[in-house]
Formats: structure tokens, C-alpha cells, sequence
DNA sequence: TCAAAAGTGTTTCCAATACACCCATGG
DNA sequence: CCATGGGTGTATTGGAAACACTTTTGA
């Protein structure tokens, strides 16, 4: 039997708004070099040029705000839906973003959350939106470059500092000198970014990017392109086999030998 | 340049309440059984029995509501200082709650938290606060068994399930036979467990649970403590001995050879 | 014919495991 | 003395890494 206090107003209490942002990762192919080679991938995320101040023409994650009758994975998974037409896919929750002023339209937190999608069952129909290609490049200075195919290359610089009294990491952001990422969005996506290359500890997340039928090495050009180092075949197909299931399929036509193809299997051994 | 929306109101727009419950887990000593035994450990969370309605009289983890001037983290280490006077410990994420009607006075959503704390640095102000001896019980009927100094017991049963395809646990609390758990921090409580057994790759976080200096079979009955089964001595030594450093002092006295006391170091060989 | 990818086998290395053994204490 | 815990050494195992080798294709 559950009982409310007396005189218990809800509206007595101060309330923030709570928006979601989902940072959507996908891999796409590039186009083939010549007729031998295979095509090469590359990892790109979903940003949305935004119409509306504040952040004008900033780039921005798919993402708003929660509503009473959802969770807030709910309203994450409909945002994904109404921006990409992508339906029942697992979603992560990355962390709350609440720092006083980082919306400056008011008391904002954003629950940030990640997710893989599969290109072909994508549908971006919102004319603003489209895919990144992103990576990290190391160096004296450290960033992390997304490039749009119509030829724009924007960079984040960031440091990531290994606290190891914090037990997690430290991520410092910097954005103020090119100013062009919308909110804290930029630290979502390192951050989101950071969690899909600690995610392949199996291979089920690069499922999400591959159509049902798949080849090994397509599979491990998934691990390579999201690690961003090569790997050696032998080991990486001891490595997933477990993991997939030989169909009588066979992917040919490619100037070289064909390979099988192969499905994803949930009962590892 | 940041502008606004002409027009904007934020209180246009419907908001909920956002609170913080953190499951603060901690370890004590049992009595000695006999002056050559070492003395058993147990782990134990912070429960409050409620003074208030709603679920008055029901256990609940400590927590409170977020404010403008704050970020949901600080406002779980401030709750937490509040109640144990602990600060400056890391606290982690587990998991936002948000499901309609999980909270009786309203739209309320909860950002669950975890931490774990030294026994010995904790203060329990609060009189309705106590610590709680917690484990799993598995069996035909799996349960979470709940156990106050006083001698109540209380047990939450709960499900499991792994499910493959959503690459993330599924757990299914059940508290709807015995109610003495409220909101929805059974499911709290159990996730955080989960989480702590999960976390135990190096010694940081078992490094929290003990006194700064220490010995490597103190370090292990926390290690065997939480995941509750035995490990072997020397294989443990090995795989912490590269996180902890010798000191010249020694705990003697105790019916048997005196060991050696260690302190935790941050540079990993 | 041959470059490129598909696919398999072998060796090495390291870390987790299991277990055997000795040491030191104090009641 | 001896039960109990403190502490060390060694053999085994399994998986990751490195590398060598063969097979198959299509322009």
C-alpha cells in the first residue's frame, strides 16, 4: 500500500528539462581502387546541420526531449527512428550531461546514448542530416577529424587524461577556438566513440554493421576500420569462428578467389 | 555566437523531477571465531528504512534531488557525503530509471549510481541508516538476500537472463510477493552488485574497501568476498602484485606468521 | 599469367590455473 | 607441538600473436 504525504505538490520543486542525444555510428564503403582490390570501409556518425538557434548551423546529434509516457531509452530509440527509420536495435547509455550553461536555453540535462546501425537500413529523410566519416588522429597534437563527403573536414581537439584515482576517463574536450560543434556534443561522440572501441570484445556489435550475410573479411575490415590498426587474418578468424555459422552461399565475381559467406550465430561454443 | 529562439519559453514545456539513489556498498569483519582464525568479511549496502510517505517504513537507498546548481554526479556525491560523510571518492554510473509510474508522486526519473567506501571512514548520522549484509543465492529460486545486525532478513528474487541480442543484461526483479523494498530500488541494488563483481580486472575498486595499508590476504577475502567463491593464493598474488607495494611494517599477533602490509600504488609495472 | 584475396597449419609466448612445498607464529 | 595462515616455486594448459604456406579467381 503506497500513500502520498500530505500537501505533496510536485510543482513546489525546481525541474529541468531532459533531452536525449544519440550519437549513431555506421560504416560505409568506399568506392573500389581498381578490379582487384576490395572496397575500403570507413566509420562515419550521423550529425544534423541545425536550423533553429540556439547553435544556428552548428552540426549536432539526432536527439530531444523525453515525455512523460516514455523511459528515456524510449524516447532515444524514437528520436532514432524518426531521424533514421531504424527500428529494434539495442541502444547504450554513455553518461548524463548536466553541467550548469551547457544549454543555453535553460536547465537542459542530456542523457547521451550510442548506437550501430547498418547503412542499407537506414533512411535519412530530414534534409539537414547526414554522415561524417570519423576518426582519431594521434600526434603532438590529438583530434578528431570528421569529414562530410561534400569536402568539409571539421576537427575536435581533445586530451584524454587516465586517471587512475578516478577509476575512468578523463576526457577534455576542446572546442573553443573552431567553434562549430552544437552544445557538448562534441564530447559525446569522443566519448561515444571511446565505448565502441572498448565494444568488440565480441564481434556482436560489428554484426550490427554488416548486412545477414557476410563475409570474414568483411567482418574483420569492421574490427579494422573501428580500431583503426590492421589484423592478422589466421588469428582474427580463430578469433570470431565461434561467433558465426558457414552458409552454402559464396560471394564471387571479385578478381580473385571467392569466399564463403557467413551468418551470425548467437550459441557460441 | 549563441543566440536564442525568438519567443522561447522553456517552461512551455513539460519537465520531470530528477533525482540520484546510489547503492554504497562497503565491507566489514565479522567477529573471530577462534584467536588463530582470521576474521570472515561481508558485504554490506547502505539502506534507509523511510521515515515518510510514500513506501514509508520501506527500505531505500539513499539519494535526493538534483539541483540547478549542480550536475547529477555532484549531487550523488553530495548525497552521499550527507549521509556517510565520504567525500571524494569516484562514484559510476549504473543506469537511468524512468519508467512511467516507478514513482507515485509523480513523473520522476532516477539516475542509479554506485560507490564503494572504507567502513571505517563512513559515519551514519541518519538513524534510520544502517548497513545491510548483502548476497546472491542461487538455486532453483534465486534470490538477493538482505541482512541487518537486528537480525531482520529480507530476500528479493530476481531473474537473469542473458540475452544475446540485446548485447546487455535483462534482469527481472520480483518484489511484488514481498514489498519492503521501495521504488524500484531492488533492481538498483541488484544491478550495482552486478556491476561490483564486474569491476574487479585490477584492485582499484577493492583498494577502496581497505584501510590504506593492508595485507595481500585482506585484499584477497575482499576479492573472494564479493564474487563469493575462493581463489587460490599464489595465482592471486601474482595478478595484484604489480598494483601494490611492500612496505617495512608488519601485522603480528594474530596466532600465526605475521604478513606483511602492503599499500596500493598507481603505476602498474 | 599473376596480383590479390581466401583460407589453413605451425610455432612461440604469456598469463591463468593447479598444486606442491616450506616458513613463522603463539597458544 | 601444531593448526593456521604467510609465502614461493613449478608444471600444465589455453588462447593470443606472429608467420609461413597453399588455393582460387578474373581480367
Amino acid at each position: 500500500m503506497v500513500n502520498l504525504p500530505e500537501n505533496y505538490n510536485i510543482n513546489d520543486y525546481d525541474r529541468p528539462s531532459v533531452a536525449v542525444d544519440i550519437a549513431v555510428f555506421t560504416i560505409r564503403k568506399k568506392p573500389c581502387e581498381t578490379y582487384r582490390h576490395l572496397s575500403e570501409m570507413s566509420l562515419s556518425v550521423l550529425l544534423i546541420k541545425r536550423k533553429e538557434e540556439p547553435y544556428k548551423n552548428y552540426l549536432s546529434l539526432p536527439g530531444g526531449f523525453t515525455i512523460r509516457t516514455e523511459t528515456i531509452e524510449e524516447t532515444a530509440k524514437r528520436k532514432l527512428y524518426e531521424k533514421t527509420g531504424v527500428k529494434n536495435v539495442p541502444i547504450s547509455l554513455l553518461y548524463n550531461s548536466s553541467a550548469m550553461g551547457r544549454d543555453p536555453r535553460g536547465w537542459i540535462i542530456s542523457c547521451g546514448y550510442w548506437t550501430l546501425i547498418e547503412k542499407s537500413q537506414a533512411v535519412i529523410t530530414e534534409e539537414n542530416a547526414s554522415w561524417y566519416d570519423i576518426k582519431f588522429v594521434y600526434g603532438k597534437e590529438s583530434f578528431l577529424e570528421l569529414s562530410s563527403e561534400t569536402g568539409e573536414v571539421y576537427k575536435v581537439k581533445f586530451n584524454i587524461g587516465n586517471d587512475i584515482e578516478l577509476y575512468n576517463e578523463a576526457l577534455q574536450i576542446q572546442t573553443s577556438e573552431n567553434d562549430f560543434i552544437a552544445f557538448d556534443h562534441a564530447e559525446i561522440i569522443a566519448r561515444a566513440l571511446i565505448q565502441l572501441r572498448n565494444s568488440l570484445d565480441t564481434p556482436y556489435p560489428a554484426f550490427r554493421l554488416l548486412p545477414p550475410l557476410f563475409t570474414l573479411t568483411e567482418l574483420q575490415q569492421v574490427y579494422e576500420t573501428i580500431l583503426d590498426k590492421p589484423l592478422l587474418m589466421a588469428n582474427f578468424r580463430r578469433k570470431v569462428m565461434s561467433y558465426v555459422e558457414g552458409t552454402d552461399e559464396i560471394k564471387a565475381g571479385a578478381g580473385h578467389r571467392p569466399s564463403k559467406l557467413f551468418t551470425a550465430c548467437n550459441h557460441k561454443l
